[in-house]
DNA sequence: GCCTCCTTTTTGAAGCTTCAAGTAAATCCT
DNA sequence: AGGATTTACTTGAAGCTTCAAAAAGGAGGC
Protein backbone atom coordinates (compact mmCIF):
# COMPACT_ATOMS: atom_id res chain seq x y z
CA UNK A 1 0.00 0.00 0.00
CA UNK A 2 1.61 3.08 -0.98
CA UNK A 3 1.73 6.17 1.37
CA UNK A 4 -0.65 9.05 -0.45
CA UNK A 5 0.60 12.05 -1.38
CA UNK A 6 -1.16 15.07 0.00
CA UNK A 7 -1.24 19.04 -0.69
CA UNK A 8 1.11 21.11 0.39
CA UNK A 9 0.17 23.78 2.60
CA UNK A 10 0.40 26.23 -0.39
CA UNK A 11 -1.65 24.18 -2.45
CA UNK A 12 -4.43 23.68 0.12
CA UNK A 13 -5.09 27.09 0.48
CA UNK A 14 -4.96 27.82 -3.07
CA UNK A 15 -7.71 24.33 -3.78
CA UNK A 16 -9.77 25.86 -0.90
CA UNK A 17 -10.33 29.00 -2.35
CA UNK A 18 -10.98 27.92 -5.90
CA UNK A 19 -13.16 25.12 -4.56
CA UNK A 20 -15.33 27.87 -2.83
CA UNK A 21 -15.15 29.80 -6.39
CA UNK A 22 -16.21 26.50 -8.28
CA UNK A 23 -19.03 26.61 -6.21
CA UNK A 24 -20.37 30.01 -5.76
CA UNK A 25 -20.09 31.23 -9.27
CA UNK A 26 -22.10 28.67 -11.34
CA UNK A 27 -24.65 29.72 -8.60
CA UNK A 28 -24.20 33.68 -8.91
CA UNK A 29 -24.12 32.87 -12.63
CA UNK A 30 -27.32 30.95 -12.35
CA UNK A 31 -29.17 33.11 -10.65
CA UNK A 32 -29.07 36.21 -12.62
CA UNK A 33 -29.88 35.05 -15.65
CA UNK A 34 -32.77 32.70 -14.09
CA UNK A 35 -34.20 36.13 -12.69
CA UNK A 36 -33.89 38.20 -15.60
CA UNK A 37 -34.53 35.62 -18.57
CA UNK A 38 -35.44 32.42 -17.09
CA UNK A 39 -32.62 31.18 -19.10
CA UNK A 40 -29.78 28.64 -17.41
CA UNK A 41 -26.17 30.17 -18.07
CA UNK A 42 -25.67 26.94 -20.22
CA UNK A 43 -28.52 27.61 -22.28
CA UNK A 44 -27.29 31.06 -22.95
CA UNK A 45 -23.97 29.78 -23.60
CA UNK A 46 -25.76 27.25 -26.27
CA UNK A 47 -27.82 30.18 -27.67
CA UNK A 48 -24.31 32.19 -27.68
CA UNK A 49 -22.10 29.31 -29.55
CA UNK A 50 -24.92 29.19 -31.87
CA UNK A 51 -25.11 32.79 -32.37
CA UNK A 52 -21.21 33.02 -33.27
CA UNK A 53 -21.44 29.97 -35.72
CA UNK A 54 -21.59 30.47 -39.52
CA UNK A 55 -25.05 30.30 -40.59
CA UNK A 56 -26.09 30.16 -36.82
CA UNK A 57 -26.44 26.90 -37.19
CA UNK A 58 -24.24 23.60 -35.48
CA UNK A 59 -24.10 19.92 -35.56
CA UNK A 60 -25.52 18.56 -32.48
CA UNK A 61 -22.05 16.63 -31.55
CA UNK A 62 -20.08 20.30 -32.71
CA UNK A 63 -22.47 22.13 -30.47
CA UNK A 64 -21.52 19.77 -27.30
CA UNK A 65 -17.83 20.10 -27.89
CA UNK A 66 -17.94 23.87 -28.21
CA UNK A 67 -20.56 23.73 -24.83
CA UNK A 68 -18.09 21.79 -22.91
CA UNK A 69 -20.69 19.29 -22.63
CA UNK A 70 -21.92 15.65 -23.20
CA UNK A 71 -24.22 14.94 -26.34
CA UNK A 72 -27.36 13.92 -23.59
CA UNK A 73 -27.07 17.01 -22.12
CA UNK A 74 -27.08 19.11 -25.03
CA UNK A 75 -29.78 17.59 -26.72
CA UNK A 76 -31.85 17.75 -23.17
CA UNK A 77 -31.44 21.22 -23.15
CA UNK A 78 -31.60 22.00 -27.60
CA UNK A 79 -34.99 19.88 -26.85
CA UNK A 80 -36.12 22.87 -24.27
CA UNK A 81 -34.54 25.69 -26.57
CA UNK A 82 -36.86 24.25 -29.14
CA UNK A 83 -39.86 23.82 -27.37
CA UNK A 84 -39.29 28.07 -26.39
CA UNK A 85 -39.22 28.72 -29.97
CA UNK A 86 -35.91 30.12 -30.10
CA UNK A 87 -33.97 26.60 -31.41
CA UNK A 88 -35.08 24.76 -34.62
CA UNK A 89 -33.48 21.50 -35.64
CA UNK A 90 -33.16 19.49 -38.47
CA UNK A 91 -31.77 16.86 -40.16
CA UNK A 92 -28.28 16.71 -41.30
CA UNK A 93 -28.03 17.45 -45.17
CA UNK A 94 -24.67 14.95 -45.67
CA UNK A 95 -24.82 12.51 -42.71
CA UNK A 96 -28.39 11.13 -42.08
CA UNK A 97 -27.53 10.56 -38.66
CA UNK A 98 -27.25 14.19 -37.81
CA UNK A 99 -29.33 16.88 -36.50
CA UNK A 100 -28.45 20.31 -37.34
CA UNK A 101 -29.45 23.23 -34.03
CA UNK A 102 -30.37 26.28 -35.38
CA UNK A 103 -30.92 30.21 -33.73
CA UNK A 104 -34.69 31.16 -34.67
CA UNK A 105 -34.76 35.05 -35.32
CA UNK A 106 -36.74 34.80 -31.86
CA UNK A 107 -33.40 33.04 -30.32
CA UNK A 108 -30.99 35.95 -31.56
CA UNK A 109 -33.52 38.09 -30.28
CA UNK A 110 -33.59 36.10 -26.79
CA UNK A 111 -29.81 36.33 -26.61
CA UNK A 112 -29.13 39.90 -27.73
CA UNK A 113 -31.34 40.96 -25.18
CA UNK A 114 -29.68 38.72 -22.20
CA UNK A 115 -26.50 39.63 -22.99
CA UNK A 116 -26.20 42.90 -21.49
CA UNK A 117 -27.30 41.81 -18.36
CA UNK A 118 -25.25 38.66 -17.88
CA UNK A 119 -22.05 40.54 -19.26
CA UNK A 120 -22.75 43.00 -16.46
CA UNK A 121 -23.20 39.95 -14.02
CA UNK A 122 -19.74 38.53 -15.20
CA UNK A 123 -17.70 41.46 -15.00
CA UNK A 124 -19.13 42.54 -11.72
CA UNK A 125 -18.47 38.90 -10.00
CA UNK A 126 -15.09 38.58 -11.92
CA UNK A 127 -12.98 41.29 -13.59
CA UNK A 128 -14.03 44.15 -11.88
CA UNK A 129 -12.22 42.82 -8.93
CA UNK A 130 -8.82 42.47 -11.02
CA UNK A 131 -6.36 44.16 -12.23
CA UNK A 132 -5.12 44.34 -15.82
CA UNK A 133 -2.25 41.72 -15.06
CA UNK A 134 -4.55 39.80 -12.82
CA UNK A 135 -6.51 39.18 -15.82
CA UNK A 136 -3.74 38.31 -18.18
CA UNK A 137 -2.45 35.53 -15.11
CA UNK A 138 -5.91 34.13 -14.84
CA UNK A 139 -6.29 33.58 -18.92
CA UNK A 140 -2.54 31.78 -18.26
CA UNK A 141 -3.71 29.64 -15.09
CA UNK A 142 -6.80 28.67 -16.96
CA UNK A 143 -4.76 27.48 -20.20
CA UNK A 144 -2.58 25.76 -17.94
CA UNK A 145 -4.76 23.26 -16.44
CA UNK A 146 -7.45 22.96 -19.24
CA UNK A 147 -4.70 22.44 -21.03
CA UNK A 148 -3.65 19.23 -18.85
CA UNK A 149 -6.93 18.10 -18.85
CA UNK A 150 -7.57 17.97 -22.32
CA UNK A 151 -4.59 18.08 -24.44
CA UNK A 152 -5.85 18.32 -27.71
CA UNK A 153 -7.42 21.54 -26.84
CA UNK A 154 -10.57 20.60 -27.65
CA UNK A 155 -12.42 22.35 -24.75
CA UNK A 156 -12.47 26.42 -24.65
CA UNK A 157 -13.24 27.75 -28.39
CA UNK A 158 -11.21 30.62 -29.66
CA UNK A 159 -13.75 33.88 -29.74
CA UNK A 160 -15.11 34.30 -33.09
CA UNK A 161 -12.56 37.20 -35.33
CA UNK B 1 -30.91 53.58 -22.68
CA UNK B 2 -27.03 52.71 -21.70
CA UNK B 3 -24.48 51.46 -24.02
CA UNK B 4 -23.87 48.01 -22.55
CA UNK B 5 -19.84 47.63 -21.36
CA UNK B 6 -18.71 44.41 -23.37
CA UNK B 7 -15.94 42.76 -22.05
CA UNK B 8 -12.22 43.21 -23.81
CA UNK B 9 -10.61 40.68 -26.20
CA UNK B 10 -8.45 39.45 -23.02
CA UNK B 11 -11.03 39.31 -20.86
CA UNK B 12 -12.95 37.20 -23.41
CA UNK B 13 -10.45 35.05 -23.62
CA UNK B 14 -9.96 34.82 -20.25
CA UNK B 15 -13.80 34.10 -19.82
CA UNK B 16 -13.64 31.64 -21.99
CA UNK B 17 -10.73 29.92 -20.40
CA UNK B 18 -12.43 30.41 -16.85
CA UNK B 19 -16.20 29.07 -17.84
CA UNK B 20 -14.80 25.81 -20.07
CA UNK B 21 -12.89 25.16 -16.55
CA UNK B 22 -15.66 25.40 -14.13
CA UNK B 23 -17.82 23.82 -16.38
CA UNK B 24 -15.18 20.58 -16.90
CA UNK B 25 -13.70 20.51 -13.76
CA UNK B 26 -16.52 19.36 -11.09
CA UNK B 27 -17.93 17.20 -14.15
CA UNK B 28 -14.71 15.57 -13.51
CA UNK B 29 -14.23 15.88 -9.62
CA UNK B 30 -17.87 14.33 -9.52
CA UNK B 31 -17.07 11.26 -11.80
CA UNK B 32 -13.87 10.04 -9.92
CA UNK B 33 -16.03 10.35 -6.21
CA UNK B 34 -18.84 8.97 -7.71
CA UNK B 35 -17.38 5.95 -9.65
CA UNK B 36 -14.80 4.95 -6.46
CA UNK B 37 -16.58 6.06 -3.77
CA UNK B 38 -20.36 6.73 -4.63
CA UNK B 39 -20.12 9.95 -3.45
CA UNK B 40 -20.96 13.56 -4.44
CA UNK B 41 -18.26 15.77 -4.46
CA UNK B 42 -20.48 18.30 -2.06
CA UNK B 43 -21.22 14.81 0.24
CA UNK B 44 -17.05 14.61 0.55
CA UNK B 45 -17.02 18.41 1.26
CA UNK B 46 -19.25 17.85 3.68
CA UNK B 47 -17.95 14.61 5.30
CA UNK B 48 -14.52 16.87 5.25
CA UNK B 49 -15.73 20.10 7.08
CA UNK B 50 -17.12 17.74 9.43
CA UNK B 51 -14.29 15.85 10.87
CA UNK B 52 -12.28 19.28 10.45
CA UNK B 53 -14.53 20.79 13.15
CA UNK B 54 -14.11 20.47 16.84
CA UNK B 55 -15.89 17.46 17.95
CA UNK B 56 -16.47 16.40 14.39
CA UNK B 57 -20.10 18.38 14.78
CA UNK B 58 -21.52 21.47 13.49
CA UNK B 59 -24.79 23.37 13.49
CA UNK B 60 -26.26 23.08 10.07
CA UNK B 61 -26.66 27.22 9.42
CA UNK B 62 -22.54 27.02 9.80
CA UNK B 63 -21.90 23.22 8.04
CA UNK B 64 -23.75 25.03 4.93
CA UNK B 65 -21.48 28.57 5.51
CA UNK B 66 -18.33 26.33 5.27
CA UNK B 67 -19.39 24.17 2.45
CA UNK B 68 -20.15 27.51 0.38
CA UNK B 69 -24.14 26.13 0.18
CA UNK B 70 -27.79 26.81 0.62
CA UNK B 71 -29.24 25.65 3.90
CA UNK B 72 -31.69 23.94 2.25
CA UNK B 73 -29.08 21.85 -0.06
CA UNK B 74 -26.76 21.05 2.90
CA UNK B 75 -30.27 19.30 4.68
CA UNK B 76 -30.78 17.34 1.65
CA UNK B 77 -26.94 16.35 1.89
CA UNK B 78 -27.61 15.68 5.29
CA UNK B 79 -29.96 13.47 5.23
CA UNK B 80 -28.89 11.39 2.62
CA UNK B 81 -25.50 10.96 4.43
CA UNK B 82 -27.88 10.24 7.54
CA UNK B 83 -29.34 7.45 5.66
CA UNK B 84 -25.94 5.77 4.77
CA UNK B 85 -24.74 5.98 8.46
CA UNK B 86 -22.23 8.33 7.63
CA UNK B 87 -23.43 11.30 9.84
CA UNK B 88 -26.43 11.42 12.89
CA UNK B 89 -28.31 14.76 13.51
CA UNK B 90 -29.44 16.01 17.23
CA UNK B 91 -31.32 19.08 18.31
CA UNK B 92 -28.62 21.61 19.39
CA UNK B 93 -28.52 21.85 22.91
CA UNK B 94 -28.84 25.48 23.63
CA UNK B 95 -30.93 26.11 20.52
CA UNK B 96 -34.12 24.06 20.60
CA UNK B 97 -34.56 25.33 16.71
CA UNK B 98 -30.97 24.17 15.77
CA UNK B 99 -29.84 20.34 14.46
CA UNK B 100 -26.16 19.92 14.72
CA UNK B 101 -24.96 17.38 12.28
CA UNK B 102 -21.95 15.14 13.67
CA UNK B 103 -19.90 12.47 11.99
CA UNK B 104 -20.14 8.84 13.03
CA UNK B 105 -17.21 6.48 13.15
CA UNK B 106 -18.87 4.77 10.14
CA UNK B 107 -18.30 8.62 8.24
CA UNK B 108 -14.91 8.97 9.25
CA UNK B 109 -14.32 5.97 7.57
CA UNK B 110 -15.39 6.28 4.31
CA UNK B 111 -13.91 10.38 4.37
CA UNK B 112 -10.52 8.77 5.41
CA UNK B 113 -10.92 5.95 2.31
CA UNK B 114 -11.92 8.31 -0.14
CA UNK B 115 -9.81 10.73 0.72
CA UNK B 116 -6.37 9.70 -1.18
CA UNK B 117 -8.10 8.59 -4.21
CA UNK B 118 -10.24 12.00 -4.43
CA UNK B 119 -6.66 14.29 -3.64
CA UNK B 120 -4.81 12.41 -6.73
CA UNK B 121 -7.83 13.55 -8.58
CA UNK B 122 -7.26 17.31 -7.48
CA UNK B 123 -3.65 16.87 -7.93
CA UNK B 124 -3.49 15.40 -11.28
CA UNK B 125 -6.18 17.22 -12.34
CA UNK B 126 -5.33 20.87 -11.30
CA UNK B 127 -1.98 20.69 -9.40
CA UNK B 128 0.41 19.07 -11.78
CA UNK B 129 0.11 21.54 -13.96
CA UNK B 130 0.59 24.55 -12.49
CA UNK B 131 4.44 25.55 -11.56
CA UNK B 132 4.57 26.75 -7.60
CA UNK B 133 4.79 30.45 -8.98
CA UNK B 134 1.19 29.75 -10.46
CA UNK B 135 -0.17 28.03 -7.59
CA UNK B 136 0.70 30.89 -5.62
CA UNK B 137 -0.77 32.96 -8.64
CA UNK B 138 -3.90 30.88 -8.37
CA UNK B 139 -4.18 31.46 -4.78
CA UNK B 140 -4.23 35.45 -4.75
CA UNK B 141 -6.55 35.42 -7.91
CA UNK B 142 -9.22 33.41 -6.05
CA UNK B 143 -8.64 35.28 -3.15
CA UNK B 144 -9.57 38.51 -5.17
CA UNK B 145 -12.46 37.49 -6.65
CA UNK B 146 -14.24 35.44 -3.47
CA UNK B 147 -12.99 39.07 -1.77
CA UNK B 148 -15.57 41.04 -4.11
CA UNK B 149 -18.12 38.48 -4.25
CA UNK B 150 -18.78 38.10 -0.75
CA UNK B 151 -16.33 40.77 1.33
CA UNK B 152 -17.55 39.79 4.53
CA UNK B 153 -14.49 36.38 3.54
CA UNK B 154 -17.87 33.90 5.01
CA UNK B 155 -17.03 31.73 1.82
CA UNK B 156 -13.94 29.56 1.81
CA UNK B 157 -12.82 28.90 5.75
CA UNK B 158 -8.71 28.30 6.38
CA UNK B 159 -7.58 24.63 6.51
CA UNK B 160 -7.03 23.75 10.03
CA UNK B 161 -4.09 23.33 12.60
C1' DG C 1 -48.02 36.06 29.72
C1' DC C 2 -48.99 37.04 24.98
C1' DC C 3 -48.48 38.72 20.47
C1' DT C 4 -45.44 39.68 16.74
C1' DC C 5 -41.44 39.14 14.24
C1' DC C 6 -37.23 36.81 13.18
C1' DT C 7 -34.25 32.74 12.85
C1' DT C 8 -33.26 27.87 11.99
C1' DT C 9 -34.30 24.02 9.64
C1' DT C 10 -37.06 20.91 6.94
C1' DT C 11 -40.15 19.57 3.25
C1' DG C 12 -42.12 18.78 -1.45
C1' DA C 13 -42.41 19.91 -6.13
C1' DA C 14 -40.18 21.31 -10.33
C1' DG C 15 -36.29 21.49 -13.18
C1' DC C 16 -31.74 20.10 -14.84
C1' DT C 17 -28.01 16.64 -15.40
C1' DT C 18 -26.41 12.13 -15.73
C1' DC C 19 -26.32 7.40 -16.85
C1' DA C 20 -27.63 3.49 -19.41
C1' DA C 21 -30.11 1.93 -23.07
C1' DG C 22 -32.21 2.49 -27.53
C1' DT C 23 -32.74 3.97 -32.50
C1' DA C 24 -31.01 4.79 -36.83
C1' DA C 25 -27.74 5.78 -40.32
C1' DA C 26 -23.06 5.33 -42.06
C1' DT C 27 -18.82 2.63 -42.63
C1' DC C 28 -16.13 -1.41 -42.90
C1' DC C 29 -15.12 -6.10 -44.26
C1' DT C 30 -15.50 -10.09 -47.03
C1' DA D 1 -24.44 -7.13 -51.54
C1' DG D 2 -24.95 -8.02 -46.79
C1' DG D 3 -23.77 -8.49 -42.00
C1' DA D 4 -21.06 -6.55 -38.17
C1' DT D 5 -19.32 -2.50 -36.16
C1' DT D 6 -19.11 2.23 -35.27
C1' DT D 7 -20.98 6.85 -34.99
C1' DA D 8 -24.71 10.38 -34.00
C1' DC D 9 -28.22 11.43 -31.47
C1' DT D 10 -32.33 10.72 -28.46
C1' DT D 11 -34.92 8.92 -24.66
C1' DG D 12 -36.44 7.75 -19.88
C1' DA D 13 -35.41 7.07 -15.25
C1' DA D 14 -32.86 8.31 -11.16
C1' DG D 15 -30.58 11.62 -8.48
C1' DC D 16 -29.33 16.25 -6.98
C1' DT D 17 -30.33 21.23 -6.55
C1' DT D 18 -33.36 24.97 -6.17
C1' DC D 19 -37.29 27.48 -4.92
C1' DA D 20 -41.17 28.56 -2.18
C1' DA D 21 -43.58 27.43 1.69
C1' DA D 22 -44.11 25.41 6.10
C1' DA D 23 -43.00 24.17 10.92
C1' DA D 24 -41.24 25.40 15.17
C1' DG D 25 -38.45 27.60 18.55
C1' DG D 26 -36.52 32.15 20.25
C1' DA D 27 -36.50 37.28 21.20
C1' DG D 28 -38.46 41.62 22.11
C1' DG D 29 -42.28 44.80 23.35
C1' DC D 30 -46.33 45.56 25.96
Amino acid sequence: MQEPRWLTDVEQRAWRKFAALITVLPAALESQLQRDEELTHFGYWVLAMLSEAPGEELRMTELATRANASPSRVSHVVARLEQRGWVVRHRAPADGRGSVAELTGAGRDKLVGAAPGHVDNVRSLIFDGLTERQVAQLDELCGAILHRIDPDGELCTEPPG
